[in-house]
This record gives C-alpha cells, sequence and structure tokens, in this order.
DNA sequence: ATACATGCAAACACTTTGCAGCACA
DNA sequence: TGTGCTGCAAAGTGTTTGCATGTAT
C-alpha cells in the first residue's frame, strides 16, 4: 500500500467536510472548497473524499437521491433522510448491536455493517 | 390519476421479477425479458418496474453496488448484501419494530419507513 | 376514439479514469 | 528524485425523458 501525502487540496476538503455539518454531497463539497482554492477539480474532490472515508476521517452515507453525502461524525449513529428536501438528519437508535446478534442472517454470511436509513418528512417540509 | 392499462409488456416484467428469485436488477430483467419478447426497449422495463414498485407490485431494493434491485416478496424483510460478488440475501430481524419506537430521531419529524441494509461477504466469497 | 404505453435515441446525474505535468517527502 | 497527486477532459454507469407511433379499453 501506498504512503498517503498531505496536499493542500486533502487538508482543505476534509476542513470543509468538518466544517459543514449538514451531511453535505461531493458537489457541496466541491463548492465550498473552491472558494478558497479556485482551481481545485471535482476529480480531486471525489478522489479525497473516497481516500477520507478508506482511511476513516470521514463518513460516507448512502441515500437514495443520488448523490452520497459526507458526515464528519464518526461515532456510529444512523440518518433520516426527507424525502422531500433531501436533507439529512442525524438520528441515535440504542440496543441494535443486541439485536443484530437476533437477527437470522443467511447461512455462513459473515456480517460486518448494519446500515440503517429512515425516510420520512422533516419538520421543514412538513410545515409547507 | 390515471389509469394502468395491461401491456404485454408490464405483465411478462411482473411475472419476470416473481420468476427470478434472486433480486435482480433492472438489467437482469432487461435481459430475461428480451428473450421472451425481442423487442422490449430498456426503457419500457425501467418505466414499468418503477409503475409496478408504486403499485406495490414488487418492492426496490437499493443498493450501494450502483444498480437497484428488485424483489417479488412483499412480507417486510431485510436484506443482506455481499460486497464481494453483489448478491443480496434475504433476512429477518424481529423486533425492529420496538426498537424503532425507542429510536431518537429529529424534532417533528414524520418517520414513514426505514430502510436496513446489512453488508458483508457470502458464504460462496468466503470460500474462495 | 382517446389516452396511456411503447421503442428508440438522446439526455441526465453522479462518479471514475487516463494522462501529462506538478509537488510533497 | 521519485512516486503520489493534481487538473482537465473524456468515459462510464444507471436511469430518465422527449417524441412519434402503437394499442388497450
Amino acid at each position: 500500500m501506498s504512503i498517503s501525502r498531505n496536499t493542500i487540496q486533502r487538508s482543505l476538503i476534509l476542513q470543509t467536510v468538518r466544517s459543514l455539518h449538514h451531511h453535505p454531497t461531493a458537489e457541496e463539497i466541491y463548492r465550498e472548497t473552491v472558494k478558497y482554492h479556485p482551481n481545485i477539480s471535482k476529480a480531486t474532490v471525489y478522489r479525497n473524499l473516497n481516500l477520507l472515508v478508506q482511511q476513516g476521517e470521514i463518513l460516507k452515507v448512502e441515500v437514495p437521491d443520488g448523490a452520497d453525502h459526507f458526515d464528519f461524525k464518526l461515532q456510529y449513529h444512523h440518518h433520516a433522510y426527507c424525502h422531500k428536501c433531501g436533507s439529512i438528519y442525524d438520528m441515535e437508535m440504542p440496543a441494535l448491536e443486541d439485536m443484530m446478534e437476533r437477527a437470522k442472517g443467511p447461512q455462513d454470511f459473515l456480517l460486518e455493517e448494519c446500515n440503517i436509513l429512515f425516510r420520512g418528512v422533516c419538520s421543514k417540509c412538513r410545515q409547507k
């Protein structure tokens, strides 16, 4: 495995994900970083987001509105997705680990992860 | 709302989803239907799959390998996704409803659905 | 007869990749 | 100094859409 370098772009992208607390998409992260580093390319943003996810610096939140979102918060938690506006909110669900042990999966399947996504309508959209 | 018609294509697509029990993608459903109806177009397959999902005839399973998968089995259940081969397996997880009620979501968020996807490696891939 | 549906191709959104030049270690 | 990284453009993947024609009701 190769050694990863500290480039200006990479640290700017990480800093951006950490500063945007609303689960931004790659596009939003790009639009924010390009303000401070006008020549940055979208490919660099995508490449670095993937790298940072691999290194465990950020989390990827896959949602059904197409684009992946990214999360600076590393503690185990879940998400609620508003299908009206596409926003993502944090959710806690205690006792999931207990429950996972009781889950009946396919024979000899090695369970590694459990992705939970709640869907519904957020309070802002309910008011409209 | 408009009335839905019974076309040959639509019933062939539904029949195909019901006959393929391995959570096929739109592409796989297309490849199967085109055998019996050579002029069918992929757009028709996509349009009908979406319609059948809307009508509650089949389920859509969104997974992170890109393509959506489809499920003929309507009872509430979950899925395990093998990230080595992309296969999907059925899973049961009792007591989820209980747990969902204890979940702490964002204020005034109207929870409608909960999508759970387990990830890991299936038995076939573990043997390789 | 009249909508709805089809087939085709083009458009679409998001993401990845090939490549030549650049820059961190 | 050398390999990893960047910017750019192009390609790739999965899905949707516009439109003229076809067909179920």
